[in-house]
DNA sequence: AACGGACGGGG
DNA sequence: GTGTACGTCCGTT
């Protein structure tokens, strides 16, 4: 492979390439690969071949090879199995790039050696950190300059969706009855098996409809943690192969593991992969949203479609536990619930999937790949990979950082806690990757100065693309396209920073340099307090790159708005300073942990104090009414507030469902009950006595405290009337009867009119757990009084409507 | 307060 | 084996 001289920023970007249209790439270890590229309605497969390399510290474990290693572009390379470069750069780099014919080859030769170097069996090269390899689609990507979608619009792809609707959630118990399918062509069906007996059909029939509609992508929501495996399951059960791939690859689906056992013995997710088609799961695409956007109450697929306006008027909603009960009785309607459901599974990935397809015409990896890839070790460590293969320059070698004191962070300040009014905040734009900018600060073992250059580029090119979504059409193709770019480049840029203070894995880390960055960042910040100080606000808490600040009362917003952009100007060029919001009011309770109202009248709460993780319903609403009184100075209707749920308490007219907490539990039968004697749990004792001697750990129980001193169980009705059918369907030929397990049958009095609880207890709870969220905003002695049990006044009161809260409020 | 383990999500 | 790492919350010391 030849090097190149230097490359330009945009090759380390979007590679050098220009062959249009990938939509699929497949290769192996012996340098073959299948290219699926698409003209319009066609795709044609080309085959391609490729030098298989990897990158290595040094030529030790080659010896053994004698003339069959030999440098490249020598006469002797011609005979020799492998051929090495030797690379410009330090000593202690990965110095030489190997090549062969054969993949395996190679890395059986490196083995062997290693082997014999070190007296142990080596089991895989990823054990030895002397050579840096990627796997073999991604090899021939970063050799060829080529990335996927090149000149392709998102709407251009073939996206076919299918979502299995079971049985159970264990394919060990339940099986496949349904699958919805519907693709970007227009196709929109259900396959049914009423019977055991047609499981194995409805399968054989999926693959051979995915193989005629020939999607280049297959999308569902938590498709590799659910809809995959069952299937694989099923498939192995029943004997059906899962011919899925695109001819002229391997056609059977593949499952891997993400990350070999030996590198992180925490949880590993199963993956799947099969030639020719991009396995996408809108969840990841979810998670990364709210990563960083942080506005979804959950990630499951209907919440997040009702949350992106996407979910249809007509939706069916069924609860799991329900969907094949309902299917017995009214199939119709569980194929219009599956049919919604991939109908929003299509919604989520036109909304979220434009920036992991923006981001696979850049980074040299499989669309898949990049759509579940972290932004850092994803997508910015192979941009760089491929930059230092193309230039010919060695890869930096990690040198073990150990003992290092810990990695410093921003800036963090508590200036005041309490209540205040006409609160604004402001913050810095992209603080990190503007400062890495500003002052050039990259990793010192990046020679070729590659990452900084990307970030450089990147914010110019997105500022590009922020000006080209307002100029074209809203809601247009291209503003869409623009959008997801952007996106795309914000998610790099910011993972740069973080890229360079990880730990030894990143290849490029550069912990001196990520200090370097969190210090400047520290003094930004701390300059623009100072600033606002001197201007006469009133501060109350700043962190790492923006701050709170209450304004003089009365102040329009013309004039906060001012004040900012005359702080802001005070910054060095490339700092921005921005007006963020401005809220009515805000309780400071701790650092991170805040309640905001907003002048339209919301309520924001942020940070664990501030959220009871128990969270027993009567004592959230509380809180919330709570908050609102505070922050608006209002203690007589704090006190009222109090008083009125008290006494709702007190004379039980509360159901016990509003003191109930659901918490789930961990033990296994057999370890709580020997647990026990030293140390009761109230949602274990609570099931022991309603009579329950099994459970499954994870199991979510609602529980409260009764006037007895016991506890009582409360089952959540929807999730306990239906337990799942017995599994084994084949034995017995049918699957109709819906079997309860061993549970004693629920109690005949309805949860919700149960009242027996210990008023004492949820008295103190109220007090302790809910109204001392607010202690904070008041004086000891007279946070004492408001949640004083009883109406008398005590000796040394005052007026409760005198009493105010801690105001935090800019000297006048 | 610091640490380790489990969960999410899917029917 | 088509490949390198999740945050957050909960329960326990």
């Amino acid at each position: 492979m030849p090097t190149h001289p230097p490359t330009s920023s945009d090759e380390y970007l979007f590679g050098w390439d220009a062959t249009p249209g990938i939509v699929s790439v497949w290769a192996d270890r012996e340098g073959r690969a299948l290219v699926w590229r698409r003209s319009g309605d066609q795709v044609r497969c080309e085959r391609a071949r490729f030098r298989p390399w990897l990158f290595a510290a040094s030529l030790d474990d080659l010896a053994h090879l004698g003339p069959r290693l030999a440098a490249a572009e020598t006469p002797a390379a011609a005979h020799a199995l492998i051929t090495y470069r030797e690379l410009e750069g330090p000593p202690d780099s990965y110095r030489f790039l190997l090549e062969a014919s054969s993949g395996r080859a190679l890395e059986r030769a490196l083995l062997f050696g290693a082997h014999q170097r070190l007296g142990r069996s080596i089991a895989s090269l990823y054990d030895l950190d002397d050579y840096y390899r990627v796997g073999a689609v991604e090899q021939y990507l970063m050799q060829s300059g080529r990335v996927y979608f090149r000149a392709m619009a998102y709407t251009e792809l073939h996206r076919m969706q299918i979502d299995f609707e079971t049985t159970a959630l264990d394919p060990q118990r339940g099986r496949i009855f349904m699958a919805a399918v519907r693709d970007t062509q227009g196709l929109a069906l259900t396959l049914d098996a009423p019977s055991p007996a047609d499981e194995a059909a409805l399968i054989a029939d999926l693959c051979a409809l995915v193989r005629s509609r020939d999607p280049d992508v297959i999308e569902n929501h938590n498709l590799f943690g659910f809809d995959l495996p069952f299937l694989e399951a099923r498939a192995a059960r029943l004997g059906v192969q899962l011919n899925l791939g695109r001819a002229p690859g391997p056609r059977l689906l593949e499952r891997y593991s993400d990350m070999p056992a030996s590198y992180y013995s925490g949880r590993r997710r199963e993956r799947f992969t099969v030639a020719g088609r991009e396995l996408i799961d809108t969840m990841d695409a979810v998670r990364r949203h709210d990563f960083v956007a942080r506005d979804l109450p959950s990630h499951r697929l209907k919440d997040v479609a009702r949350v992106f306006g996407i979910a249809s008027p007509e939706r069916v909603y069924l609860a799991g536990a329900e969907v094949y009960a309902t299917y017995r009785q009214n199939p119709a309607l569980v194929r219009h619930y599956a049919l919604d459901d991939v109908a929003e599974v299509d919604g989520l990935s036109r909304q979220l999937l434009g920036a992991p397809f923006a981001l696979a015409g850049m980074a040299p990896r499989r669309y898949e790949r990049v759509s579940s890839a972290g932004p850092a070790m994803g997508i910015l460590e192979p941009m760089l990979v491929r930059a230092y293969l193309r230039a010919g320059a060695a890869l930096p070698r990690q040198q073990q950082q150990r003992g290092l004191p810990p990695h410093s962070g921003g800036a963090l300040y508590l200036f005041a806690t309490g209540v205040a009014e006409q609160v604004v905040k402001a913050d810095i734009a992209s603080l990190y990757p503007s400062l890495m900018r500003l002052y050039q600060i990259g990793p010192a073992c990046d020679r070729l100065g590659a990452l900084l250059q990307i970030v450089e580029r990147l914010t110019d090119l997105r500022l590009q693309h922020k000006d080209a979504v307002r100029a074209a059409p809203p809601g247009s193709a291209l503003a869409h396209t623009h959008h997801a770019l952007q996106a795309a480049m914000k998610l790099i840029i910011n993972s740069a920073y973080g890229y360079m203070g990880a730990g030894e894995m990143a290849l490029f880390a550069d912990r001196n340099a990520a200090d370097e960055v969190t210090r400047r960042g520290r003094e930004v910040l701390d300059h623009v307090v100072a600033a606002l100080r001197a201007r006469g606000m009133a501060l109350i808490e700043g962190d790492t790159d923006g701050v709170y600040f209450a304004a003089p009362r009365g102040w329009a917003e013309a004039q906060e708005r001012a004040l900012v952009a005359e702080v802001a100007a005070t910054l060095p060029a490339g700092i921005r300073l921005e007006y963020e919001g401005r809220y009515r009011a805000m309780l400071s309770h701790e650092v991170k942990n805040y309640a905001l109202l907003t002048y339209d009248g919301q309520l924001i709460v942020r940070g664990v104090a501030l959220r009871s993780s128990r969270a027993e319903p009567f004592g959230v609403r509380f809180l919330h009414e709570a908050l609102r009184c505070t922050m608006a100075g209002d203690t007589l209707g704090l006190r009222a507030a109090y008083e009125r749920i008290a006494a709702a308490i007190r004379t039980r007219e509360l159901p016990a469902a509003e003191l109930a907490t659901r918490v789930r539990i961990s033990k296994p039968p057999e370890a709580y009950l020997a647990a026990r004697s030293a140390h009761k749990e109230a949602a274990y004792e609570a099931l022991l006595a309603a009579g329950r001697t099994t459970w499954q750990p994870g199991e979510r129980v609602r529980c409260y405290k009764a006037q007895d001193g016991g506890y009582v169980w409360l089952p959540d009705e929807r999730e306990e009337a239906i337990r799942e059918e017995a599994g084994d369907d084949e034995a017995e030929g049918f699957d109709d009867i819906l079997q309860l397990d061993d549970q004693p049958p629920l109690p005949a009095a309805a949860a919700d009119d149960r009242r027996d609880y210990d008023v004492e207890h949820y008295l103190q709870v109220l007090v302790t757990s809910y109204a001392g969220r607010v202690r904070k905003a008041f004086a000891p002695e007279d946070f004492a009084q408001l949640f004083r049990p009883g109406l008398q006044l005590g000796l040394f009161d005052q007026p409760i409507d005198q009493i105010e809260p801690h105001w935090i409020r800019c000297a006048e």
